[in-house]
DNA sequence: TTGAAAGCGCTAACAA
DNA sequence: TTGTTAGCGCTTTCAA
């Protein structure tokens, strides 16, 4: 079943089907029931391949994630789809498992579908990867980060901001003594480092930092605060925990109350991410709220007015980020 | 930059280039050389839609979910994404969002890419969008149940199994009093109608059944425990509570113990999915494991076979599931 | 092992 | 409003 094929059953040239279903409106209401009545006869679905290849226009946007389970970019990826779904367009999905080598391969066999569009979670590191993205004059959305020198459009927001803002959070709260439970993680690092200046500009203490390294998990959690707990003596106990997920947060306050120690009496623990259950744990979560679905929507937005010609007045965005405040600090 | 200029540049005809590209093995190491140079001093990079048009091999899987944040699909999906690109493919992603429309034109969508292969999330129903599947002839793998005649392929496991070993379970506990909370989901429905007839067949009294529509959330656990607080005197109070998936449990642990109620001393609770946390909540939650990774693995490797023209032994498989018996029950 | 010719199924550009 | 022609960039088929 081929174009062909259903525009002599109709009785019209190839063109005028092709304009029947593609651009109703320039073609005659007759030639339009003749081609309607052909298809759903037939049950002919057109080949979206061809179409792309005539018309360099493949209607495929790609995005390129580090995990998809549990992870906080995924509400992001969701609105991207269904935004570019109810458009007309198709989501290939990639993920790089955090592994920078993966990413390049990812990338290269994207750019082999001619996407009209490429959505990175996060910021591209200059390399090979990046030059070739550059080359491809392919629409471009980093995310999830602020730089000044992104390879196309970037919709994002200050890791750093974050990290003075939960420190403040916090010593607006009375703590005097801060952990940091930390995924190995760039942007976690710079949160933290931001977190720690703010801690020494404030005039308090050393900061008691514990890396979990890929392990993402709540037992993650559990474990570091296992380990803080061993490593801080009870006369000068850390009295407050920002984690670098909501995962491992309330991996830190499972412990916690395991161990008998009373959260936020006792011990304030603050979230990354706002994952959609944390206001509904008890303790409810304090965290660090993305709204993720606003990037998928505008990255969707972006992606598809630079593929399709019309300009982008503003192409690096902050979005922003909020301090939820709950009932754990 | 296409093939041409790569095969001009090397001093090769373009059909020479393609095989230097795609079957190393079929050319001179001279031609290999050559024809490696020119792409490494142009960056060129294939275009796989026009070699897919040619070739009527996409080289793409589409997969088809309901949801993918915090969704019991994504670790299929993942293992189904990484074992496609390790072999050269890549995967479309499409989210019907639990509704039958949507999942239709996204199926209408899937086809027009002429994908070498389809991955359901689920059975599809008798309609248009299966009669369509059927004709296209493109191999599929519908999963998570079972059913005598699929489209195609079927990787899954019974429900009703499921219903009867959580029942079973429960009732070995010495529970006498249950309640279900359940998500609008059809294959949730025979789960528990499975449960209910177990719990008959134990000449124990009537079920309790909350259902939270489609609110799978922690927050509808809570809800739907208030709700069956409130209904079943404490005379005779609920003992045991199976929920259609691990975050409504987590729920109605929660909830319990805000109350004051002891899990697992007079209230059980059981989940569904086995969320990669449920492990390490307090009390560790007792519930159903799917091997999600091992339908991804399996349906990914099905797929293939059958799009590459490899003869499928076993198209139906039952990969069953395991109750995990943890503190909640 | 290499190449020439033809064509995959569609749409852009132009003409009627 | 409709049609003709040419071609998107690659691979298949057949021949050398």
């Amino acid at each position: 079943m081929t174009l062909q094929d259903v525009a002599k059953l109709a009785g019209v040239a190839p063109i005028t089907a092709s304009r029947a279903i593609n651009k109703p409106d320039s073609v005659s209401a007759e030639v339009l029931l003749k081609v309607q009545a052909a298809i759903d006869r037939t049950g002919y679905v057109p080949n979206r391949m061809a179409g792309s290849l005539a018309s360099s226009r493949s209607r495929i946007i790609a995005a390129v994630v580090p995990s998809t389970v549990m992870s906080v970019f995924m509400q992001t990826v969701e609105t991207l789809n269904n935004t570019l779904f109810d458009a007309g367009y198709q989501l290939m999905l990639g993920q790089s498992s955090y592994s920078p080598e993966r990413e390049e391969a990812l990338l290269e066999a994207v750019i082999g579908r001619r996407p009209d569009g490429i959505f990175l979670a996060g910021i591209l590191q200059p390399g090979k990867a990046r030059t070739r993205l550059l080359a491809s004059k392919i629409p471009i959305v980093e995310s999830w980060d602020l730089t000044q020198t992104p390879i196309d459009m970037l919709i994002g927001f200050s890791h750093l901001e974050i990290g003075r803002a939960v420190a403040k959070h916090l010593i607006d709260k009375g703590r005097k003594r801060f952990a940091l439970v930390m995924a190995g993680d760039e942007r976690a690092d710079r949160r933290a480092t931001a977190f720690k200046q703010a801690v020494h500009a404030a005039g308090l203490g050393e900061v008691y930092v514990v890396n979990v390294g890929d392990s993402r998990t709540l037992k993650s959690g559990r474990d570091a605060f296992v380990k803080i707990l061993a490593s801080c003596p009870s006369s000068n106990a850390i009295d407050a925990i920002f984690c670098s997920s909501d995962l491992l947060a309330m991996g830190v306050v499972t412990e916690a109350i395991a161990k008998g120690i009373n959260v936020p009496k006792t011990l304030s623990v603050m979230g990354f991410g706002d994952v959609p259950f944390g206001a509904d744990v008890e303790p409810a979560l304090s965290t660090v709220r993305i709204n993720g679905s606003d990037i998928g929507r505008l990255a969707a937005q972006y992606l598809m007015d630079k593929a399709e010609g019309r300009p982008i007045d503003k192409p690096i965005v902050d979005v922003g980020f909020s301090i939820i405040e709950r009932a754990s600090t």
